[in-house]
DNA sequence: ATCTAAATTTAGAATTATTCTAAAAAGAGG
DNA sequence: CCTCTTTTTAGAATAATTCTAAATTTAGAT
C-alpha cells in the first residue's frame, strides 16, 4: 500500500461527513500538497476495488466515500444530505433468502430532511 | 402528463431490464423518432421528482430507471449487472427504529456475478 | 374561437465528474 | 545498482447530464 492509498483510506475512516473525492483531494493535499486528482482517483478505485472503503452512488450527486463500520443511511430525496443511522445487521435475515452469497449490502432510506421540508412548504404558501 | 411523460412511464413500468436515458430515448423513438435526449431527461426527472419512477445509482454506469412495483436489486460489485429480488417489505421493521418518516428505502444486496466470478478464476490461474 | 400565460420541447453549447494516455518517477527484488 | 513492475503525473479526452434561449404546444380565461 503506498503512501497515498494509505493516507486516503485514513481521511475516509476518520470521517463521518461521506467525502466527494475532490473533498478528499483537498484533505489529501494538506499533508502531499503536490497529489494530482488522478492520484486520488487511481487509489479511491483501487481501495474499493479491494473492498477497504466504501462507495456511496446518488442520483446526481457525485459519488462519496464512507467507513467500513456498519451502518446505513438516511438520504434526503430533494437534497441527498446523508445522515448515518443504524437499523443492525440484516445479512443472516436477507441471506436466508437468497441462493447466491452476498458480499454485502447496502441500505438506503429515503426521507425529506428538515430544510428541503421547510422549503416545501414556502414554495406551498406563495403558489396559494 | 405528456405524451412523451406519459409513454416514458409507461415503457419503465413494462420493462424489466433496468434501462438507462439512453436506451429510453432508443425505445421512445420507435413512437416519437424525432424527440431528443433533453425531453427524455427532462421528463425522467419529472417522473423521479414526481415518485412514478425509480432511480438507481450505481459507481460508475449511469443511472437506470425502473418500474415502482416492490423489489430489491441483487448487484454484481465487478460488473454492475442487476438482478431482481425480492426480500419481503421492511418499512415497518425499519419504520420502527426512526424518528423522522421514510418515504422509501432502497435496498442493494452486492454479489459478484457468474461471469465476473469466472473471469476472477481465470486470472488467479494465469498470475500463479 | 382567440388571447394570454405557463409549461414543454428543441438544438446545441456547456458543465462536471471521472477516465484515459503516455511519459516520468518510485519501489521492490535479485 | 539493474531490471521489472507499480504508481504518479499532467493534461487531454470522454460521457452522462444539465443548461440556455428560442420555438412550440397546451390550458384556461375571455
Amino acid at each position: 500500500m503506498t503512501k497515498y492509498a494509505k493516507k486516503i483510506r485514513e481521511i475516509i475512516e476518520a470521517s463521518r461527513d461521506h467525502k466527494t473525492a475532490e473533498q478528499i483531494f483537498e484533505a489529501l493535499k494538506k499533508t502531499y500538497p503536490t497529489v494530482v486528482r488522478a492520484t486520488v482517483y487511481n487509489n479511491l478505485n483501487k481501495l474499493w476495488d479491494a473492498g477497504m472503503i466504501r462507495k456511496i452512488s446518488s442520483e446526481g450527486l457525485p459519488d462519496r466515500y464512507d467507513r467500513l463500520e456498519r451502518h446505513d443511511h438516511l438520504m434526503c430525496r430533494k437534497c441527498g444530505r446523508l445522515i448515518d443511522v443504524d437499523l443492525g445487521d440484516l445479512t443472516q435475515q436477507l441471506q436466508q433468502r437468497l441462493r447466491v452469497p452476498i458480499l454485502s449490502y447496502d441500505l438506503k432510506l429515503m426521507y425529506i430532511c428538515e430544510a428541503c421540508r421547510k422549503k416545501e412548504q414556502e414554495e406551498g404558501r406563495e403558489e396559494s
